[in-house]
DNA sequence: CCCCAATGTGAGACAAATTCATAATCCGCA
DNA sequence: TGCGGATTATGAATTTGTCTCACATTGGGG
């Protein structure tokens, strides 16, 4: 037994017409053809959905059962096609964002909850656990939006640039290392680092310094949370690379010393990658623009 | 957009299935046919419902709402389908009863009560306020169940006898007739009657007594309930005419006393008329045997 | 880079839905 | 009770849609 949407239609529009030939004329077609249509939904349930007894024909007691089912769906697939036409007219939408950046939680939060407020019907979600290899999930529509600092062109995605940065060296101002005007790689070399739990080429301090310099530090430990490295580095418990932004509130304190990393500045830029088709979206467009306000706001302090 | 049934069960399909290939398997058709009604669905809505870039495709953002409606409209036209199975096996179905003996609902009850508990999946209702033309309802399939003394033979309707009852006088205890052996028409002439408010067609008590003989009583007051009847009788505001099982706690008070009708007693029958089609549903005979079974019981006392 | 598996495409075959024309019913009214 | 209008049913022809077959195309893994 196939029953269809149309047929719940059917079942309606003849219950609130109060006939068939008004119905067919509600649903665009001849009267004969619904008569049909009806004489087939019957043969198929196997029992009469209407009573002709009285001339125009009523619902039975089974036709009356279709029809409560048919008032419980029918507003649900409405539902869905005005969810689609606002999907087409770019309203809403998804917003599934993965970093690369760890650092990153700490500024991405504010951003989500202006973007939120604006864009309530958006389906935003924070995709943590793929970020190892957010480039093809990005790809495959798993998430649609990655933020990175490493830009590898490739066919399809958009790099949207959202802010420059210097990885930046901070320790205790305890540490030796707090009486040079900044910081060299071989500087390293009798260090403790203290990194996110992340492979080597994700982080700064390797992949601008370290590599390169072929230097291997005299210890590696690691901490899921920016505070917490803030928190390890300030008793003296190793050094660490971070974004510059990340440090303001501990620029000012007398407890730690931050140094560039030199002798040329290294400066670095995050971007935000999309799908190209998605760069259009008038949602996606408004999350870069708070993005880069709210990177602007941070980097002052 | 026409959104059909199919379209819903072709998107669980794929995502249960993992790819279209084995959804087509799985939906007994070719991965061809799939792969047009796909592409079709697509059309209409708009938009992609599918991601392609991976090989085995998946579900997009929309393709996954699209599935969210599914796994929630789905199951229930299976329940639907299920329940017109029930139907069409006679395990469920509706009994919408209404009665033209207003004495009956004392009777009535219990039986409901009994038959409630032995078919829970039928729609049981009692429609009162349409029993003036009861008959033509059962015809239209508004109800399903007639319960009548009236049993005017007519196409397509089944009358089941329920049981024989005698239209039985009923008076105070002072009241002048007490002394009579039997009551006749003439005996009303000078009493108050007090009945159901319906049309005296209707009531025992003219059908087969005042109405032949031509007889008007001094007053005739109503009352909805029999229990408002006796005891307005019990204060010797009037006299009555109830089926004999009515006054089953009744003929044992001193403060009344029940009088057969005369010379000849009267002897009704009362039918509990159905549609043909229904007499063989097995929900119907049942509710038959139960209303028999009660009958008895409350004729013994 | 090639091959296998998965998906897309186009033409023709087939099935289903629709229409047109007309018949059969029912309902109300005189 | 019979008549006219309204309502539904039916049958054949036609249109529309869906499926299949055969083959092209495209990713992905070795």
């Amino acid at each position: 037994m196939y029953i269809e949407l149309k047929h719940l239609r059917t079942i309606r529009a003849i219950h609130q017409a109060g006939g068939l030939a008004r119905a067919a004329e509600m649903l665009n077609m001849t009267q004969s053809a619904l008569s049909h249509q009806v004489a087939g939904l019957e043969d198929q349930a196997g029992m009469e959905l209407f009573v002709r007894r009285s001339k125009p024909m009523r619902l039975s007691a089974a036709g009356f059962r279709m029809l409560r089912i048919s008032e419980r769906i029918l507003p649900e697939i409405d539902a869905l096609e005005e969810e689609f036409a606002a999907l087409r007219s770019g309203k809403t939408g998804r917003l599934h964002i993965t970093l690369e950046c760890h650092a990153c939680y700490d500024w991405l939060f504010p951003v989500l909850e202006m973007f939120r407020h604006a864009w309530p019907e958006v389906d935003v979600d924070i995709r943590a656990g793929l970020a190892f290899d957010a480039m093809p999930a990005l790809n495959r529509e798993e998430v649609d939006l990655v933020i990175t600092s490493d830009p590898a062109a490739q066919s399809g995605v958009t790099f949207n640039p959202l802010f420059d940065y210097h990885p930046t060296f901070v320790a205790s101002a305890q540490n030796p290392l707090a009486a040079k005007p900044f910081i060299a790689a071989e500087d390293f070399r009798d260090q403790v680092v203290i990194t996110y739990p992340v492979g080597r080429d994700r982080l700064d301090l390797f992949t601008e310094v370290l590599t390169p310099a072929k230097v291997e530090p005299r210890g590696h430990r690691t901490a899921e949370l920016t505070a917490v490295i803030l928190m390890l580095v300030g008793s003296n418990r190793g050094v660490a690379v971070l974004p510059d932004w990340v440090m303001r509130e501990v620029r000012s304190s007398a407890d730690y010393v931050t140094r560039p990393l030199g002798p040329d500045p290294v400066i670095k830029r995050m971007y935000a990658a999309t799908r190209e088709e998605d760069a259009a979206r008038p949602y996606v467009a408004h999350f870069l623009r708070l993005a880069r306000v709210e990177a602007v706001k941070l980097q002052r302090g």
